[in-house]
This record gives C-alpha cells, structure tokens and sequence, in this order.
DNA sequence: CGCATGCGGTATCGTGGGATACACCCAAAA
DNA sequence: TTTTGGGTGTATCCCACGATACCGCATGCG
C-alpha cells in the first residue's frame, strides 16, 4: 500500500464487507440536507457507516467557533469513537446533502466480540486509520503558511472527493471559503486570499464553483 | 464521569487489567533515558503500555521541525495506531525517563478477536479514547492565542501528571520551553513570551524548574 | 579547573495575517 | 420584478509572531 495513501479515512472494500455482512447488526437511516446526526456533548452508542451523499464532522469551540474536523463521504465511518468510548461526542455531525447511512449501535460490543470477532476487528482497524488521520492533520497544522495548510487539506479532500480528469483533479463537493477557513485554521479572508496566490501560481483552479487542483503531482 | 476529563488518554484500571491478564501476550521491555521505542515510517505490529517512565510521541515533518503530539506516563498505551492498521508508523516514541513497557504484539488480531475477545474490546476503547484526544488537541490548534494553546496543554497535561498541592498543581515532567513549543506549534521565542505573560497574570508559577498551574479551577 | 553545551531571557526587525468594513455578484425568495 | 442574504473579493490598519542574534547561566564532562 502506498504511503501518500495514508491520510484517508476511506474504509477498504475488505473491512466494509465485514462491517455489513451481518444485516442484523444495522438499521438504514436516511438524512436529508442539513439535517444533524448527532450532536456534539450528546451520549449515545450508535455509529454510522456513510452509504452515500456528504457528512461534515465539526467541533463548536467554547468560544463559538466552529473546527471542522472532517467531510465523510462514501465508504467512511463515523461516530465510532464516541459510541465505543461512551463519552458524550466530542463532534457533531450534519449531513451537507441527502444520504443514506447505516446505523449501528456498539452498546453489545462485548457481545458482538464473541460471536462475530472479525466485525470489531474492522472496528477497530477503522479507529486506528482515524487516528492516523487525525494525527496527519494536526501535523498540518502545525505549519503556518496558509497555502501549504489549504494544499495539504486539499490533497486529502482530493483523496475521497475527487474525480480525476485530464487536467487535474476536481473535488467533487462544494466547498465555501468559510468552510475552508473552519478546516484550516484560518479567517475567511485569509483564506480567500490564499486561493488567489494559488491561483495565480497555477495550483488549482474554479471550475463552476469547485476546486480543481492542478498541480503536477494530480495529474496521473 | 465528567466531562473535563474527557482529554486524557489514561487508560482505566478495568481497561488496564484486561489488557495485562493474559501474560503469555506481552513481554516486559526495558528502556534507558532517550533511548528509542520506535521510530516514524517503521513499520511494526507491537504496541506498548507504559508502566513507568516518560514516553514522548513525535512526528518529524518534511521540513525537519519536530511536532510533539504527546508525552505519555504510566497507564498508557502507545503504538497501537500503526500496530494495528499495519501502515508506517506515523510517528515516532522515544523514552524521556527510564522506562518500562509492556510489548505486545498485534499480528494476531484476529485469532486474539476469537478467543479473548475482552482484550480487543479494551483496544478498541483506547483506540477510541485516542481519537478523542486527538480531536481535542486539533480544536485547541486552532486556538491563535499562544497562551490559550500553552494552558490547554498544561490542562491536559495536568489530568495525566499533575500532583496536587495546596498552591493548585504541579506538572511533574520538565518541560524545555523547545518541548511546549513543539506540542503548541509556536516557537520557542513566543513560549518563552507567553510563559512570562502568564506568570504576570498569576496562572502559572516556575517551581524548580516544572510547571504549577495556579488559576482557581486547578485548585480544589 | 576550564570548556562545551543546552537552555532561558531579551532585543530588533520585518511581515503577514487577524479584525473590520464595504462593495459586488448571484441565486432564491417575495 | 424587487429584495434579501450568503458568499466572494478587497482595502486598510495594526500588532504579534517568526526569524535571528546575542548574552548569561547552569550543568556536566574532560
């Protein structure tokens, strides 16, 4: 498997099929756009597998603000880490447009573990690909230009968003520049001028409203 | 449980004992001050628990700086991450102390999953409990103040190190002004700025070198 | 004892991003 | 159609942080 995969939460086509092999173990829930999933402080053991459509995981600040942790599209999990632990979540998660999830519920884990052990065995290789991720994010952020922020944020959109064509890489969902700014760690102004340096350079480009990234490194 | 103690990685005494009741499934390994544990983009299926000693976990970015993403004291787990989902290890552990682990070995998940399924649950909740402090240390990132950033970390610190006095709380370890700014992502010129900030204020004090947080919500 | 090393404190300088404000565009609503 | 509101593009100001450099001090080691 190649490194530069690594900053993914994408859940492999192995561990999906054992997470949904027992149809007993889910229910299908469907969400419409800006409807909320759970809530941030709630507690609950349910979990979710993303069938289809957008989720955005964030963190609201004592102060207020807003951190967006992530976007979860097909083929990821959330929620997990709450529903396992028990304590209340420590993000929210609303749907950005319609989807379809499955929902589990990880209070007979003990259970679960004894007659189905390759389920939270997934389980727990996708808790363990999220740390990754979330370490490789605050590693990110650590850096201070905005622009290598943005990029790096980018790249691991590109990774499960993006739609490869002959120029680039389009990411698939649209994106504010206040959502940007939510995800990087930066003010929305600066980010929108940030995108302009990348413009100008070259690195990406506005195609009706999204981003394509443009760099040598996207082309294939 | 309170909620305040949601950021800490300490692994509980229910957690520990099922971790360390088999012990055919680890072995005692020893470690001398600065010596290494593991080290980035190694790739490895043993993890540690921490019985004594000081362990530090960083990343080394491409540019060369170092990202400290942890230091972890007894009751702890480390390694787990890459132990499990078998990529490079994403970052690297090295002893600060004298220091003594628990090794074990996560190759055989899956036959560990089938007849000692308690233990992999106990993994799974660390895992868990893992990502919640990684989520929480990505929200304070996004802090700019660099005060607030070196508080919550003290805070943090505090609920895995602290030792109570009358005075509010003494964090054990010592910390180089370099090390507090490579857990916050500041230099070492706005730590050492920050730190006479907060002494000025009264929130924190030098005691021989370690760091005691005063503000009213460490004292009991 | 003297030297080296690493850490803490401080100064100087330049800059880039935060705060704020405002104008423009477009799409959806009324 | 007009209106409203959210998103985007800029300008202006200011200050705090990063970069760099230097000094003094403690510790440790030959």
């Amino acid at each position: 498997m190649e490194l530069y995969q690594s900053g993914t939460w994408l859940i492999s086509d192995t561990l999906m099929s054992s997470m949904v092999r027992d149809d007993s173990l889910f229910v299908r829930r469907h969400f419409r756009k800006d409807e909320e999933i759970y809530v941030q402080e709630s507690v609950s053991s349910k979990f979710y597998v993303v069938v289809s459509g957008l989720v955005q995981i964030a963190m609201i600040r004592e102060d207020g603000t807003e951190v967006i942790l992530e976007l979860m599209g097909p083929q990821t999990v959330c929620g997990e880490g709450a529903a396992i632990d028990g304590l209340p979540r420590f993000s929210g998660a609303t749907a950005l447009e319609e989807t379809e999830l499955l929902e589990f519920d990880a209070s007979q884990l003990p259970q679960l573990a004894a007659h189905s052990p390759e389920f939270v065995v997934a389980l727990l290789q996708i808790t363990a690909l999220k740390q990754r991720v979330l370490a490789v994010r605050l590693e990110q952020l650590s850096s201070r230009e905005p622009e290598t922020r943005i990029m790096e944020m980018f790249a691991r959109l590109a990774r499960i968003f993006a739609e490869t064509r002959c120029d680039g890489k389009l990411i698939v969902p649209k994106l504010t520049h206040e959502q940007i700014a939510a995800m990087t760690g930066n003010t929305r102004v600066t980010v929108t001028r940030a995108l302009g340096r990348l413009k100008e350079r070259g690195e990406i480009a506005i195609v009706n409203g999204r981003i394509l990234l443009m760099s040598e490194r996207f082309r294939d």
